[in-house]
DNA sequence: ACAGGCTGTCATTGA
DNA sequence: CATCAATGACAGCCT
């Protein structure tokens, strides 16, 4: 249950994150502060650097165990508990959009705002109150925390100040960039390459500088605007990420002239912080917290509050700001390379985006994500789609083929609105006007109603594919939850599954058999064995009776069905407890004069001791027989207890297990009350019932376990089936633009009799049935068509 | 105090 | 008919 409570927190986590950003408005912060610790907790985690770290937990984890709270090598322990959180969170499912959002904030700003305040991560937390710098100039960080979250709290002059640096040079870039937003790809790439070479020859100080790169906006317009325009994020990035491995008074490097802006080194080491945190967080999935910790992390660090020690959640995120600074110039490289990489891929294949998509719809598109980023998080910023391309590398881990077909099948048109439309019917109105049909049809011609060819073919597939995905998603993240679980339990439920194959249902040759792991986990029994004749068919492994717990190991490698998961360990170790639940033992006659095998240990030791049933802390110095007999006498079963007290003259084991021939014969050997058979039948009964509700019980909880790895089967064949739907998908609407290219070229090559050509929003191109193609007047009526057209146009046929 | 889970037991059924 | 496994239902106990 701890696991299952464990997993379920964090899935319900991930999940009302996913609602959010889908756009369902979840307090994730008031229903955190109840039960869990901040955000900005679940973002950090538990650092050396910026939080108390929690000794006592982490001693109380297997990870921490052992580690003195000033032992030189908690930081190590540190960073190699974050790696391996890290390591352990590639396995589990994380929301791709979640750092999407975050990185494309930036990316709008730049677009709509300012390229700067888009482009520097250190700033995007400012930049939402960038880009209101920007466009009201009148906002306060009061106007801020009004935006979204509790940013009111923030009081980060030093990113103010950063800030108000940064807006002005955005007001002037985006002046710049505004007439440059065709860009072709030719154009950047060649921004990328001058911004590596930027890079490589270090000139990015100077050339970002900010009065430099005020002349440089105002003054060269054509090749820097765009340079900064693909690049600058990554070059703002990159400079941030410099200063942020240094925290060093690099001014210079960061081209930011933090030094003057920035009051403090405090502020100004935060800063570096929130800007490797932004980054890293916008580069790498550090779980599925990472967008609206963002800033309250970032304020936490800034506002020098003590960090509050987290409350216990497991998610630690672990983020890379409090490591230390080698580990954060090695991520930032990686960061780097992998920005790079991104760079690449969008400038190669997704050339519409800096062009089309950044200059068609940015406004609306703004408006539209700014609605949403409220509703999902505290960053009142969020915006364009073409970075979700930087994003996809670590999305792509965890949905390389549901997601990364999509959004790049969508990123190229309508991307940003889609990502940011809070409901299916927004995401319906969206595909709707530009799905399939859109893409294969021209505008005018899409708006005819009787056009055969085109509208039929995909009626709506984006907006049924994104709910899909949309759900997919959520079952996926279901089962991320249950794999985890699986993980944690793995062992657990494999010992089941073991021993499901090892047991044995024939008593009679399954011989009572504690398991092993009951067995070691006795620790009550550790001499006296049980009466070894009985052994091989002693009693079952599950049973609770000490001496059972006392057969030798070997005899337990076929274990009996293992309650629970930990139950025999508890049954074993909770003997004071038993000792209450007894209270019956009290009355029990304890003569010892019977044979019962079992009980020959205490047959030599009449001095037994009354049971009090008040025994809570066993005197381990005492007397191992005593201590045992007071075990036996008290994890007795009742069976055993009567047939003590009905001097049965056999083990319980026996009667319970032997066959039916050999427990008449003992049954005839001796000669026995009419009580004490009918004592001994109901104890066979019980016995054997008793056993076979073990087994019922095992078998249910068998067939619940098949049919939930059933479940996860049938969900990875949907997601795989979802990703090849999307490759078909996405072929199809490749195979419909060049159908589309080609009828445009075939149209436009028509000419009617008197050389002219016809008007597409008059005719169009038809199939028939025999493979020809027919020029059809649109205003025509269907009837028409069938008739009129082929016989007019009919040679048209080329 | 209450809920939920676990376990043992009984009754029943079908083989 | 006796035996036994399987199973639902219930109660007691424990966490």
């Amino acid at each position: 249950m701890l696991y299952l409570k464990k997993y379920f927190t964090e899935g319900l986590i991930q999940f009302t994150i996913l609602l959010s950003l889908i756009g369902v408005r979840v307090d994730v912060d008031s229903y955190l502060n109840n039960q869990l610790p901040p955000l900005r907790e679940i973002i950090l985690g538990p650092s050396s650097a910026y939080t108390q770290t929690q000794f006592h937990n982490l001693r109380n984890t297997l990870d921490g165990y052992g580690i003195h709270p000033k032992s030189v090598d908690l930081d190590h322990f540190f960073t190699t508990r974050r790696l391996l959180n890290q390591v352990r969170q590639l396995d589990r499912l994380s929301v791709p959009s979640t750092e999407l959002s975050t990185w494309l904030v930036h990316r709008d700003s730049e677009t709509v705002v300012s390229p700067s305040s888009q482009s520097s991560p250190s700033i995007t937390l400012d930049n939402g109150a960038g880009l209101e710098d920007v466009n009201n100039p009148d906002a306060t960080p009061a106007m801020r925390g009004g935006s979204g979250a509790p940013e009111s709290t923030y009081n980060l002059n030093a990113a103010d100040s950063s800030l108000g640096a940064v807006a002005p040079e955005g007001n002037q870039e985006q002046g710049s960039r505004d007439g440059n937003d065709d860009l072709t790809k030719e154009d950047i790439d060649l921004i990328d390459i001058l911004w590596r070479q930027d890079i490589d020859l270090g000139a990015g100080r100077e050339v970002f500088n900010y009065s430099n790169r005020q002349k440089e906006s105002e003054e060269e317009q054509k090749p820097s605007p765009q340079e900064n325009k693909d690049g600058n994020e990554e070059q703002e990035s990159w400079r941030n990420g410099v200063n942020l491995q240094g925290a060093q008074p690099v001014d210079g490097e960061t081209g930011e002239s933090i030094p003057e802006q920035l009051p403090g080194i405090g502020s100004q080491t935060s800063l570096s912080l929130q800007e490797c945190l932004r980054l890293l967080e916008a580069t790498f999935p550090f779980g599925e917290e990472s967008e609206f910790p963002a800033p309250a992390v970032n304020r936490e660090i800034v506002s020098n509050e003590a960090p509050s020690t987290s409350q216990g959640l497991p998610l630690a995120p672990q983020l890379p700001a409090a490591e230390p600074q080698l580990d954060l110039e090695q991520q930032w490289q990686d960061i780097m390379a992998i920005m790079e990489l991104q760079a690449m891929e969008v400038n190669t294949s997704v050339h519409s985006n800096s062009s089309s998509v950044g200059g068609t719809s940015a406004t609306t598109e703004s408006n539209t994500v700014g609605n949403f980023e409220l509703s999902a998080g505290s960053t009142p910023v969020n915006q364009d789609v073409s970075l979700h391309q930087a994003s996809l590398p670590s999305c792509s881990q965890d949905f390389p083929q549901i997601f990364n077909p999509q959004l790049d099948s969508i990123a190229p048109r309508t991307a940003l609105p889609r990502l940011s439309s809070s409901n299916s019917s927004n995401i319906n109105s969206t595909f709707g006007t530009t799905n399939l049909t859109g893409i294969f049809l021209p505008p005018h011609i899409n708006s005819s109603s009787n056009n055969v060819t085109s509208t039929p073919i995909l009626p709506d597939p984006f907006s049924t594919l994104l709910e899909e995905s949309m759900l997919d998603e959520i079952s996926l993240l279901d089962l991320a939850m249950e794999e985890g679980f699986s993980q944690a339990q793995a062992s657990q439920l494999e010992d089941e599954l073991d021993s499901d194959s090892g047991l044995s249902l024939d008593s009679s040759h399954s011989p009572a058999s504690p398991s092993s792991s009951e067995t070691s986990c006795s620790s009550a029994a550790s001499s006296s064995s049980t009466s070894a004749t009985f052994s091989e068919e002693g009693a079952v492994g599950y049973s609770t009776d000490s001496e059972v717990a006392t057969v030798e190991p070997e005899e337990g490698a076929v274990g009996g069905y293992q309650p629970g998961y930990s139950k025999l360990c508890r049954m074993s170790y909770q003997d004071p407890s038993q000792f209450h639940s007894l209270p019956h033992l009290d009355s029990i006659s304890h003569n010892h004069t019977y044979n019962l095998p079992l009980s020959s240990a205490f047959a030599e030791h009449p001095e037994l001791p009354v049971p009090t049933g008040k025994k809570t802390v066993r005197d381990k110095h005492n007397s191992k027989l005593q201590t045992h007999q007071d075990l036996l006498d008290k994890h007795s079963s009742r069976d055993e207890r009567r047939a003590r007290a009905m001097k049965i003259p056999f083990s319980n084991e026996k009667i319970i297990n032997l066959p039916v021939e050999e427990f008449n014969e003992l049954l005839a050997k001796h000669h026995l009350s009419e009580a004490q058979l009918a004592l001994i039948r109901d104890i066979r009964r019980r016995g054997k019932n008793k056993l076979a509700a073990q087994n019922c019980r095992k078998r249910k909880l068998d067939t619940i376990i098949n049919l939930e790895q059933g479940v996860q089967d049938l969900r990875r064949d949907k997601a795989r089936l979802l990703k090849e739907k999307m490759e078909f998908i996405r072929s199809i609407r490749q195979m419909k633009q060049k159908v589309q290219s080609l009828y445009q070229e075939v149209f436009s090559q028509l000419r009617d009799e008197e050389g002219r050509p016809y008007p597409p929003s008059e005719y169009s191109l038809q199939y028939s049935a025999d493979g020809s193609v027919l020029i059809m007047p649109r205003c025509v009526t269907s009837a028409e068509q069938s008739r009129k057209p082929e016989k007019k146009q009919k040679d048209k046929k080329k």
